[in-house]
DNA sequence: ACGTATCCGTACCGAATCGTACGGTTGCTA
DNA sequence: TAGCAACCGTACGATTCGGTACGGATACGT
C-alpha cells in the first residue's frame, strides 16, 4: 500500500539516491504539513506518506524539530535563488521590480510558504529560523538592487532598507496574513495586477 | 498558594462578579498564551494561573477551543471599539488617519494580538474566527470612512476596499509578520513615525 | 439555621505522539 | 558466496494533555 516507487528496497542506499530520498521525505513532510496543519503533523504520518520508517526519520533528521528545520532551510534556499534570479535580469527597473513583486507575492501565498509560516509560529526556534533564512537573506539582496537604482539616478533611494519595506508593504498589504488565516490565495491574475499596481505606486513615491 | 484575591470563596458567585471572574480567567488564559505559546497552552495551566478549577473552565467555556474563541472575540471587540473611536474624531483626515494607523500598528504588534494570531494559525476554525471578528469587521468601518473622504472631495477614492488595503500595506509593511516570527516589536516612537510616513504616502498616492 | 448550588482541587481515564528498540529483509562488498 | 550495513515495519515505554468525576468547602436563598 505505501507506494514504493520502482526498485525493491531496502538495502544500502547507493549514496547518489540518498539525497533524492531525503528530498522525497521532505516532500512528504511538506505535504503532510499542508494537508494536516502544524499541530497534527506527526512523525508517523510523515514516515507513512514517504514510505519510510520512523527510525530513518530520526536517524537522518534528529527529531521533529530537525525535520522542520531541514524543511524550512530547503524552502529558504529556493526562495533566495529565485529572488536572485529575478533581480539579475538586465531589464529596466520596472520590469525587474514587477517580476520580483509577482514572485514574492506568489511565493508568500503559496501553500508551502503558508504551511511553513504557520508551523514556525508554533515554535520560537523555528520562527527565528524562518526569519534568519528567509527575510534576513532576501532583504539585503533587494536592498542592494534598490541602492543600485539610486546610483543609476533612476530613483532617489535614501534608505534601501526602508525602501524595501515600502515595496513589500505595497505588494503584500494584508494578503499574506489573510491567507495565513485561511482565506483563499489570490488568483494568478490578481497577483500580477497587484504587482503592477504596487510597483507603479512604488516608483511614483520614489521619483521626485 | 494559588492566590485568592480578596473574598474567601467559593460559594455561588453573586452574578455581578461572575462577569468579572470570567474576564479574569480570560486574562489568565491570555497571559498563559503569551508566556508559553499556543502549543504549550494547557487548560490546567490556565486554571492554575486563574486560581480556578479545570471543571469551571470546561463548564463556562465548553472546551479548549471555546476558551480560545472567547479570548479572540473579546480581543476583537476591543479592537473594533478602538477603531470606531479613532474614526469618529472630528479632526482633519490626516490626524484621523494617523491616529488610526498608530493604533492599528500598535495593536497588531502588541503581545495579545501576536499571541492570538499565532494561536489562530494552529486551527482553521480559530483562524476563520480571527478573520471574521477582526479584519472583516474593521475593514468596512475604515472603508466607509475613506468613502466619506471621497465624498467630501478631499481625496479620490475609487475603491474604498482597495484603498484600505493600500493604507494597511503602507502602515504595517512587513512589521506584523516579523513580530509574529519573533522579532521585537518596534518602539512607540518608531510606530508613530511609521504611521506619519504611511499616512503621508497614502495621501500623496490618493490626491491627484 | 439549614440546604443547596457553585466552585476549588485533585484524581482519573483515554488518546495521541515522541523517541527508541528490535526483528526481518534486501543489496552492496569483500 | 558470505557477511554486513542500511532500511522498513511495528511494537514499546513514557509523557502530556483533554475532558470527566468526585470529595470538600463556602456563600446565598428560604
Amino acid at each position: 500500500m505505501a507506494g514504493r516507487t520502482t526498485t525493491g528496497r531496502p538495502g544500502r542506499l547507493p549514496d547518489a539516491d540518498r539525497g533524492a530520498r531525503e528530498q522525497a521525505i521532505l516532500d512528504a513532510a511538506l505535504a503532510e504539513l499542508v494537508d494536516r496543519g502544524p499541530t497534527k503533523l506527526s512523525m508517523l504520518g510523515v514516515a507513512k506518506r514517504a514510505g519510510a520508517s520512523k527510525e530513518t526519520l530520526y536517524s537522518w533528521f534528529g527529531d521533529r524539530d530537525g525535520l522542520l528545520t531541514a524543511l524550512i532551510e530547503r524552502n529558504a534556499e529556493q526562495t533566495v535563488s529565485r529572488v536572485r534570479a529575478a533581480l539579475d535580469s538586465p531589464d529596466d527597473e520596472r520590469s525587474v521590480l514587477e517580476a520580483f513583486a509577482t514572485g514574492l507575492l506568489r511565493l508568500l501565498v503559496g501553500p508551502s510558504s503558508v504551511a511553513l509560516n504557520r508551523a514556525a509560529m508554533t515554535s520560537p526556534d523555528l520562527a527565528a529560523l524562518v526569519l534568519r533564512s528567509g527575510r534576513h537573506r532576501v532583504g539585503p539582496l533587494v536592498e542592494s538592487y534598490l541602492a543600485s537604482l539610486d546610483d543609476d539616478g533612476h530613483l532617489t533611494v535614501p534608505d534601501p532598507a526602508s525602501a524595501f519595506e515600502l515595496l513589500y508593504g505595497l505588494v503584500i498589504r494584508d494578503t499574506q496574513i489573510r491567507v495565513l488565516l485561511g482565506e483563499p490565495a489570490p488568483t494568478a491574475k490578481a497577483i500580477t495586477r497587484r504587482a503592477e499596481e504596487a510597483v507603479d505606486q512604488f516608483l511614483r513615491l520614489l521619483t521626485r
